[in-house]
DNA sequence: TTTCATTAATCATCATACTATTGGCACTGC
DNA sequence: GCAGTGCCAATAGTATGATGATTAATGAAA
């Protein structure tokens, strides 16, 4: 039981990483909220007009009012609509979107990504990341440091099998966030579970390499054991600029092939 | 409707800081989700253990199944709880939680506050801010400098009221967090509403005088004009740490006036 | 034109019935 | 004694009809 929590946070990686696909168990609440919540996320609802009422809505999507009312108030609870009476309920504007939830996150950066998309997740995490190094160089426990060897053990052991080394990498960075001790900065974690998704996803295709990445990465976890901040900091920031030049490169490549095919 | 955008973030934060009292409207439903959302945040119920089961739950609230169920799957949208067939509804451990959603947040940072609570948010912020005003310095809109320019009127206006001068200094740092450009940065303003409401609430029976930092938030301005990433970034840094030291001093006040009080 | 009561549309809430899921238990067969 | 199997009951999930509360829009009256 000692590495409760690395165990979970690997399965629920996975889970993430498995991708989209139906999860088991995927009661008619969920499936509806995705659906809505995509909509909104990708502009066919735009903000300002009213959804149809409760009523006809439910029926056209083949559930009860009950169903659509739930989905609604978590929609609210994450900032997306707003119910009121007479007028019916309405896509609020975008500046309040909490786009740091977990389900918020998968809708924006579901489907397909772009390079504004992916600059503006890397811009965070280099907010991020470097301060959660800092802090964690101060206050790692022996218990998370075990949990990013095995980690890097694991992503080692990878090879240039990108999916086996996405798991790995995943677990890497969130234990990193935990590491700095503040539940704040932990709650990130999504963020960078949907920049590494978007990461695997593009170089899954065009597979750059991880020996480097894994040299990085170990250097990380070196600086946090000497307790050394600055250095800590310094070696996320080389991280990331790799990182962020990988996806880079993938999505011109990508986009270079469609020009291709389409000619 | 040029300020349209202005507009709304001041009567937005002029409500968030008007305090927790009852908000004209405020449904059977949010009722509820505070009640209980404060009572997991707070530690009366402990993650792992199980939550009455809905019939008899909703019956001791006085509420119907129907409001107790919408209320759950809000909560279970933001991370704190999971609900299963059979096993029933129980805390998920605190690692799951969406710290960064504004609810949570109220709940987490509502009633009183502790010095380490009050740090984990400055430490957040002074990762962001820095990084989200290097953005500004480069993004800007002419609009958005607007707001700001605005905004530091009135807290120029404002001399030493604090509760004048809350507003104001709301509106400056969201308006920071929008310049940025990023979506994800902008959905941090629930993060800054939250330590700005600690401050005015601390420093309200304490006041510090607020000349010095309105000529931080010029500075911070002035760097943005001239286009100075590095130097809007340094500017605030300077300003987070007279923030955090004026919060901690208060924090230290506040201490010292109890010891005092219950001799 | 302004004011203000009326109205109708919509969400909010409640109560109840039925379905689906699943952990645990008893029973079976070896 | 043990493993496997199937049933049972507790719980959340879903559906539906009724009623209350709120408020934008309407239109009559001043």
């Amino acid at each position: 039981m000692k590495n409760a929590t690395f165990e979970a946070a690997l399965s629920q990686a996975a889970a993430a990483l498995a991708g989209t696909g139906t999860r088991k168990g995927e009661r008619l609440h969920d499936r509806i909220l995705n659906k809505i919540g995509q909509s909104i996320v990708s502009r066919e609802l735009t903000p300002g007009d009213q959804l149809p009422n409760a009523e006809e809505w439910s029926a056209a999507h083949g559930v009860s009012r009950t169903v659509l009312r739930e989905v609604i108030k978590v929609l609210a609870g994450k900032g997306l609509v707003e119910a009121r009476p007479r007028t019916g309920t309405c896509v609020r504007p975008r500046s309040f979107w909490n786009f740091l939830d977990a389900d918020v996150l998968l809708w924006r950066y579901g489907p397909d990504t772009t390079a504004e998309d992916a600059r503006s997740l890397f811009e965070l995490r280099r907010a991020i990341e470097p301060a959660a190094g800092a802090l964690a160089a101060q206050r790692a426990t022996p218990e998370q440091i075990g949990d990013m060897r095995k980690a890097l053990e694991q992503m080692r052991a990878s090879g240039d099998d990108g999916a086996r080394f996405a798991v790995p990498d995943l677990v890497f960075h969130q234990t990193l966030l935990r590491m700095s001790g503040n539940e704040l900065i932990g709650s990130l974690a999504a963020l960078t579970e949907t920049a590494l998704l978007i990461s695997f996803r593009l170089t899954d295709d065009n597979p750059a390499g991880q020996a480097h990445s894994v040299a990085l990465h170990e250097q990380v976890l070196h600086n946090i054991l000497a307790a050394d901040p600055a250095a800590t900091s310094a070696a996320l920031v080389v991280l990331l600029d790799l990182a962020e030049e990988d996806v880079r490169r993938s999505l011109e490549a990508r986009l270079l092939g469609q020009t291709v095919l389409s000619h």
